[in-house]
DNA sequence: TAGATTGTTAATCGATTAACAATC
DNA sequence: TAGATTGTTAATCGATTAACAATC
């Protein structure tokens, strides 16, 4: 029975699943029950159970699930197959590193391009993506549409840029800048990647007490 | 009244309560009630009041926290004030990244050197810190006693560096290889920043359904 | 003193685990 | 058919919120 309103507990175990399940599918594993993944990823056979409830029913009695059609499920569940177009704010060295390294097909998302200040990279590309210049944003996003922005711009222009994005109609933020971004307009989502909240939570950990 | 084991959920607001009182501290504000807190924060006061109650009481009837005070506190328990050492393994992209931008200083930490196989590499400087080469791993971690090792080299041998460097006595990893990474040595703790993870949680959220 | 706000106990809410009938 | 394993309901556990006496 599926559920209307998922919580965000349950959604930020989806991609791990989705991660657990593309392995056994590389690795030629066809069927798996809720017990032998559990053990696998450490969890409960009754979370995930609990978990893929929400969304419907995938596996069958007495055989568990197919690998292949659980992980297509989930992953059209997260939406990968809706090539969510998508553009990078600020080549900074992080910035960069993204584009060079990070597979965001993978992930179902289209670069489209990156924009930044600095002429010396405008009209350069990187892994195939152009570097635009931020004066032609206006331009390009009715044009191309993107979804979501990613943000790898400097901490002090972290929130403006996003207000300039989002009345421009940017809904969604990957945002590595490590302050928290707000907004007064509807259905804008932010998704934070707060580098120094993960190392504090490990510093934490390995401290004697 | 301070506990023994305190939760995780608990334990990851902290670097986010440091981080807000570090804000309101460099505005120059002195005093803050768990309720002004709460509603900057967008979480309740009882919240926050439970949370330090981890910990101990650092507040004060009818007055409420000491700025300064409390982020010191927070600081110290998430053992900022500890000098923790820290290798980087990988000087890719994202690990050159890393050396030029992230603020380790801030979060406790001190940058010791980064190690690369490239021999282009070996030798140089970023950001003041120098690349060594791979192979003095043994002969550099004995004399250095480096607390973390952050992994950003490739996915292949990110397992099997994390063996090599668990040998030699590190127990702490922040992660930023997409792979899970599992030892059977105690009290090893693994950071994991899952780039991919938290995307396709943001396009889950983002999908229309 | 009166008002404000803490730390803590109790109540509520939500998430995880256990149990089991249904069924492949 | 018998064994295995699901999806779901019920029980448990933990986390959040509310309430309030203590007190600055």
């Amino acid at each position: 029975m599926k559920k209307q309103n998922v919580s965000d507990t349950v959604i930020r175990r989806l991609p791990r699943y989705y991660r657990y399940l593309d392995d056994l599918h590389v690795k030629g594993i066809v069927r798996i029950s809720s017990s032998t993944l559990g053990e696998k990823m450490g969890i409960t056979a009754s979370q995930i159970r609990q978990d893929l409830s929400c969304f419907g029913e995938f596996g069958q009695q007495g055989y568990g699930y197919n690998v292949d059609e659980l992980r297509t499920e989930i992953g059209h569940i997260l939406g990968v197959d809706n090539q969510h177009r998508l553009i990078i704010l600020g080549v900074g060295n992080l910035g960069h590193a993204l584009m060079q390294n990070f597979r965001f097909r993978d992930a179902g998302f289209l670069l489209e391009a990156a924009f930044d200040i600095d002429p010396r990279l405008i009209g350069t590309e990187v892994a195939g993506v152009p570097i635009l210049d931020y004066a032609r944003l206006e331009e390009f996003i009715p044009v191309h549409r993107p979804d979501v922005a990613v943000l790898t711009v400097s901490q002090a222009v972290a929130q403006s840029t996003a207000d300039h994005l989002i009345e421009l109609g940017i809904r969604g933020f990957w945002n590595f800048t490590n302050v928290e971004l707000s907004t007064s307009v509807e259905n804008v989502r932010f998704e934070d990647v707060h580098f120094a909240d993960s190392l504090l939570t490990l510093s934490y950990r390995i401290t004697e007490r």
